[in-house]
DNA sequence: GACCCCGATGTCAGGAACTGTCATCAGTAC
DNA sequence: GTACTGATGACAGTTCCTGACATCGGGGTC
């Protein structure tokens, strides 16, 4: 006999998504998500830091992808480590879950805040991603600058990916649009 | 004969400022703010959206020179588009408010969610830049491109501008900072 | 000059997000 | 069997933020 079911962290976050879908952010209380659960508001706050958070768990694993990406690459070109990094990346995407993510955007992109939260959480990538390219020789100039520009790819490519079809996976998309950024700095037109 | 003091706003401003540089923003509440600028609570509320606007009223001026830049830029390359635009943004920051940013920022860098806040301001920035790259003939990929581009540039060579002693302007350091994404991005190093 | 509206502020009540503290009690270790 | 642990509940309290209504100097209208 079990005193609580197990999983209360799950259950919370499923509660979250489906009522944040339903009524929006800030029609959502976390009493309600809580009672959804069965749980307390108490309780929602010993798992999560504050009520945006239960939408951003799991986002260290993603990074430790970036940043094994950065140390593996076999090469000293800044674009080429950038890419493998993004490589790396897009498996935290499968395709099956672009229905998924699609949900989940559509909830922060309604929001303010959560859309500040998901800034933040890219600002920490890059950061890291910046200290994984320092050791490996960059100035912290070009390490930040790589770092920086990576995340925009990323975050080019994962709205493209998101908005289309289910035409091409994530990380054929963002390979197109490294590409093109390099292009786009490296061609000038007159 | 005048029933209230004015200027407001700027005392609220001012006060924020200085009480977050004593005890912090958490340690900071808006009834203190409020009070110290002789004013109450609700009339804090009335000119900032919440406790973090305080700090970033103005912002949209900024904008407008970022746009005006991209709008008047007599090249159809983006680099030298993005250029001409950091060089009207630069002017928003003379020498003279070096040591102002410098406080500003280490109250921001102290408190992730005036981080978060700060990086919602750069992502609306980059929106606007991507809609006045897409009216110049761009691409949305293209335009999203060199907008964020654009921003991280301005970022990394902010943060130097606030790190370094009083040596080279803002303007001439984002110079460098877009010369070395160039090189960076268009130099491959085996 | 009497009248009236406007706009910035004050006052008050209240909801929701968080936090600190202590109690509860199944499972586990010994 | 006793003591400890760890997840949860219960509850009070602070702060952020909002809605509703009152106040009253200034400026316009007649």
């Amino acid at each position: 006999m079990v005193r609580w079911e197990p999983g209360a962290r799950e259950r919370l976050q499923a509660a979250a998504l489906e009522r944040f879908g339903a009524r929006g952010f800030d029609g959502t209380t976390v009493a309600e998500i809580a009672a959804a659960a069965g749980l307390t508001e108490r309780t929602f706050f010993r798992h999560f830091a504050d009520k945006r958070e239960v939408l951003f768990a799991g986002q260290d694993e993603f990074e430790r992808l970036f940043v094994a990406g950065i140390e593996e690459a076999e090469t000293t070109d800044p674009v080429a480590i950038i890419a493998v990094a993004l490589d790396g990346a897009a498996a935290f995407f499968p395709d099956d879950r672009r229905s998924w993510s699609r949900m989940r955007q559509v909830v922060i992109d309604a929001d303010p805040g959560l859309q500040e939260r998901e800034l933040l959480k890219l600002s920490g990538l890059a950061t890291t991603m910046t200290g994984a390219l320092r050791r490996r020789g960059f100035d912290a100039t070009a390490a930040a600058l790589a770092a920086e520009s990576g995340v925009a790819v990323f975050r080019v490519g994962f709205a493209t990916w998101i908005a289309e079809g289910e035409d091409r996976p994530l990380a054929a998309i963002l390979r197109a649009v490294l590409a093109e950024l390099r292009s786009l700095v490296c061609a000038p037109r007159t």
